[in-house]
DNA sequence: CGATCGATTGATCAACGTCAATTTCAGTGG
DNA sequence: CCACTGAAATTGACGTTGATCAATCGATCG
């Protein structure tokens, strides 16, 4: 699957391929809201997996033969382009669940994009669970529903934002999936370039607007991997006006 | 629904709420081949309706009471943006079917791109269908999967191609979902807004990628609203390499 | 304590957006 | 059929945002 690519940047840390690390034990339970309600017919059948970052969960091309739920970490979707560039397309946070009904090949990439544990489950039985249980089926189309709404506003984002905005959007969204408030630390469990390549900017874009908008203290870095937002209301008018 | 907008460029055509105009007879069928299998049990409920170019179907914010399927023509699904600008999530072709499940009520707008005329379902009658009939299921399923991969590509094209591979891409996509044969008049049936607020671009700089592509040869406008590729080849190198 | 990798900052540049004319096109009425 | 009109498309001149290139910083790990 890694093709040797003639790069002029650095190239990202290379994506190494997981020896598949079975976890016995059960991961713990999501930090963040997204109300799980119960999943519990698809838990039983599920597989903890532990993957670390960078680490490859499935290739473009792959055959799409497993789904899975985010226990804990971060899961990127990701395309590789020809020029070396790359661009997610989404992130999985805990209590998402990544898997494609129908589908013969998967044409994204999945990697981890902090140490990550999934729960894995086999699409044949995900999907005769579906056919049997409408609640299921219910369950996971409203989950379609939401990552489809999801992707129309990164969309919306990617091609009409800038990139004051579109940082300022990435954090609300952070805040908003980890159902924190105003002045609590929040993580940012994935490294600036994983951001950037979802924003579709460059890591010094990302960089030079987190700076500012640390000086101007509108939000706070701690750490490399925690943000706090001192002003919600601010935040969102950067995020949304910012004409 | 329509707000009044301090723009400060010129504003679109405002888009006019159709006045539900139902249609009895049926429109011809698609140009473009979207395997269409078939969808009888959902076109027996349909009802024909008609609208002209720009007039509103829904509205961001409306009950998602109904859904949609394109005879022909084209659906836009926009939002639109604080400081007057619009963006562009999704075209719906003849044989796409637009709708939701599962959602309470609209997230975006959807207009008629070009005079169009679509086949229109209740939502509770889709659903119920749905829950009995594992075949209609599969096949919304299929059209959602579908959809999804289109929007991944969008994002990526968003995120990380240049002007010249967004029309590009776009020129191949409608070539693509048209069937047509290099050499072959295909149909661009939304006007040069509707292209730019799709690529997240402005309407300037899409008529001057396309002025050039015409000027290299690589393309004909014979009207406003028809393409003809000369060289598809040279048109996918654009799109996907352009670093 | 050095080495390494990611993050940060600065200087410069090019792609695309903005603003401002035309030009073309699709109707409409004589 | 042709002139007139308004809307959309096109073209040009210029400015701004974010990319690129390059150097430095800082944390983690032997």
């Amino acid at each position: 699957m890694s093709v040797a690519l003639n790069v002029t940047r650095t190239p990202y840390t290379r994506a190494k391929t997981a020896p598949w690390n079975v976890v016995e034990g059960r991961g713990q339970m999501p930090r963040s809201p997204p109300a799980d309600a119960k999943f519990d017919a698809l838990r039983k059948m599920g597989v903890t997996i532990r993957f670390e970052r960078n680490e490859t969960i499935f290739s473009e091309g792959d055959e799409a033969g497993y789904s899975y739920k985010v226990v804990s970490g971060a899961i990127r979707l990701c395309k590789h382009l020809a020029n070396g560039r790359r661009q997610i397309a989404s992130f999985f946070f805990p209590g998402d669940y990544c898997g494609f009904l129908q589908m013969k090949e998967h044409c994204f990439t999945a990697e981890a994009a902090a140490d990550t544990v999934v729960l894995c489950y086999e699409q044949r039985q995900v999907e005769r669970l579906c056919d049997e249980n409408p609640e299921v089926r219910k369950q996971l189309i409203g989950m379609i529903g939401t990552k489809f709404a999801d992707m129309r506003d990164h969309v919306v984002m990617l091609g009409r934002q800038t990139a004051r905005a579109r940082v300022a959007s990435f954090l609300a969204y952070l805040v908003h999936r980890a159902g924190a408030a105003e002045g609590s630390t929040v993580e940012l469990p994935m490294g600036r370039q994983d951001i950037a390549d979802y924003l579709g900017l460059t890591i010094e874009t990302v960089c030079r607007v987190l700076s500012q908008m640390k000086r101007s203290r509108l939000i706070n870095l701690p750490t490399l991997y925690q943000f706090v937002v001192a002003d919600m209301g601010r935040l969102h008018a950067v995020a949304e006006v910012e004409e």
